[in-house]
DNA sequence: ATGTCC
């Protein structure tokens, strides 16, 4: 351990410039890149020197045959104006506060003090994030926050409901978990031949310098779930409603749930954007994150794109997922339901002004939008019809939400207990961690109590056979 | 969220 330190001490990191006040960005950015390959002789010290005579005469290096760039990131940086967030915030809803914590709070306020900010509301499920807080909502005029939308960009449920019955589950439970070994991957693992998906073609690839980039990884990693809270789960689904929007007959059914991302693609789109908008948008330091992309310049439209790209991607690795499973399974699907949770979407307000609805870890539930809201690896998740409640601005949550930390949870659970735990409720969970485990999470019949408002309940999930990110061996009863 | 500090 103190050898690492030591050995990372030597190298000039991020965290020394922030130190010494670097503003960060480009500039930031620039000078580690000059440093490591100009000056990579020069101690440490000498380093940081050299440095500094730069940023306090850039107009001198301007030209200066390897410092020139950082010269003129930092100039430009200088001409950039410092925005400043309004001294009024603007008032914003929020669903079950009780359950949340102060520090989503916090950032939601900041968030509402922003020039571009219309409107906002926090979900029952919030909590602390970078930037927007996650379940957070935020309308924004003609501007998009790339932290608004979020790390992983269109994270997404999808659920397929089988003409199986649900008895079919306890009767065929090695056959299952057999095929959500064969036909999903997680983490670091992907398949050896990906499945061609028409995504892979979109022009993006070629036209966007950034997401060109991406493209070999993302096609190496189309169809598979990521790390975290992402999972593909059986499980059986009570359909309640009778005037259910698939014409299904009350009842229960075999069913797929899938709850993952944009992977490697999303993520690096997030954040190259986010750099990109902290350059062009100096925010006071808690607001940092917040930084905006204007969608009238070219920044924004690229991110725009990217962002779209993104999502259509994690659909398409959703599609794969489910399509693999139903070839195992033999048959297709009654039903199907999907919905985004982290995306910015141009919508109208209640005045029909168009505005920049950014929805990080919150269900698009606009009257009569069909959505799936997860509870845990143990607890139930909800096929929800939205209500169209504006103050909500059309949301509700994506989830039950965190009550505990990742290392907290691993620090404070027993693996016994929750095996134990599991094995009671006949819930099989092929890797994971105690990080996801059931009490980790809200109570989410209290959080959907709290949005009563904003959804009503079409079916209830019931997870049965549940695959995560992980050693597959380490839940594993008995 | 992510081959996770440029």
């Amino acid at each position: 351990m103190k050898k690492k330190n030591k050995q990372k001490s030597t190298k000039l990191a991020a965290s020394d410039l922030q130190k010494i006040g670097f503003p960060a960005g480009k500039p930031l950015g620039t000078a580690l890149n000059i440093i490591h390959t100009y000056y990579t002789d020069l101690g440490k010290n000498h380093q940081i020197e050299l440095l500094q005579d730069v940023m306090a005469a850039p107009d001198q290096y301007q030209l200066h045959a390897t410092l020139g760039p950082l010269a003129q990131a930092i100039l430009a940086r200088n001409e950039t104006k410092p925005v400043d967030l309004k001294q009024e915030r603007q008032e914003y809803k929020v669903y079950g506060a009780e359950g949340i914590q102060e520090g989503a709070f916090q950032q939601m306020e900041i968030a509402m003090c922003l020039p571009v900010t219309h409107a906002g509301a926090l979900m029952p499920d919030a909590h602390q994030g970078y930037g927007l807080p996650i379940g957070g909502v935020l309308a924004t005029l003609n501007a998009v926050i790339p932290y608004g939308v979020g790390v992983d960009i269109g994270c997404r449920m999808s659920m397929s409901i089988y003409d199986i019955h649900h008895g079919f589950l306890n009767k065929n439970r090695e056959e299952l978990k057999k095929m959500l070994m064969d036909n999903t991957r997680f983490g670091f693992t992907s398949f050896k031949k990906p499945m061609y998906h028409e995504v892979m073609d979109r022009h993006e690839f070629s036209e966007i310098p950034i997401v060109h980039e991406l493209k070999d990884r993302a096609y190496q990693q189309l169809g598979t779930s990521g790390g975290g809270n992402h999972f593909v789960e059986f499980g059986t689904v009570e359909i309640q409603d009778a005037n259910n929007e698939f014409g299904l007959p009350l009842g229960t059914y075999l069913s797929v749930l899938s709850h993952s991302g944009s992977r490697g693609l999303g993520a690096n789109i997030a954040g190259y954007y986010t750099k990109v908008a902290m350059d062009v948008c100096r925010l006071p330091l808690e607001a940092k994150h917040l930084a905006w992309l204007d969608l009238d310049t070219e920044a924004g439209q690229e991110y725009w794109m990217a962002m779209n790209l993104a999502g259509d991607y994690a659909s398409a690795c959703h599609h794969q997922i489910h399509q693999r499973l139903s070839a195992a399974l033999g048959t297709e699907p009654m039903a199907t339901i999907e919905n985004h949770h982290n995306f910015a979407w141009k919508e109208k307000d209640a005045k029909g002004r168009e505005v920049i609805v950014h929805r990080k870890g919150a269900t698009p539930a606009g009257k009569g939008v069909l959505g799936i809201i997860p509870g845990s690896m143990a607890t139930p998740g909800f096929i929800v019809r939205g209500k169209g409640d504006p103050a909500s601005l059309n949301s509700a949550s994506h989830g039950a939400g965190r009550v505990m930390s990742r290392t907290q949870a691993q620090k404070t659970l027993s693996l016994p207990d929750v095996q134990k735990q599991l094995k009671k409720a006949g819930i099989e969970v092929i890797g994971s961690s105690l990080d996801e485990a059931p009490m980790v999470y809200k109570d989410i019949h209290k959080v959907m109590a709290s949005q009563e408002d904003l959804v009503e309940i079409v079916g209830t999930f019931q997870p049965k056979i549940v695959r995560m990110n992980g050693d597959e061996k380490y839940m594993e009863v008995d």
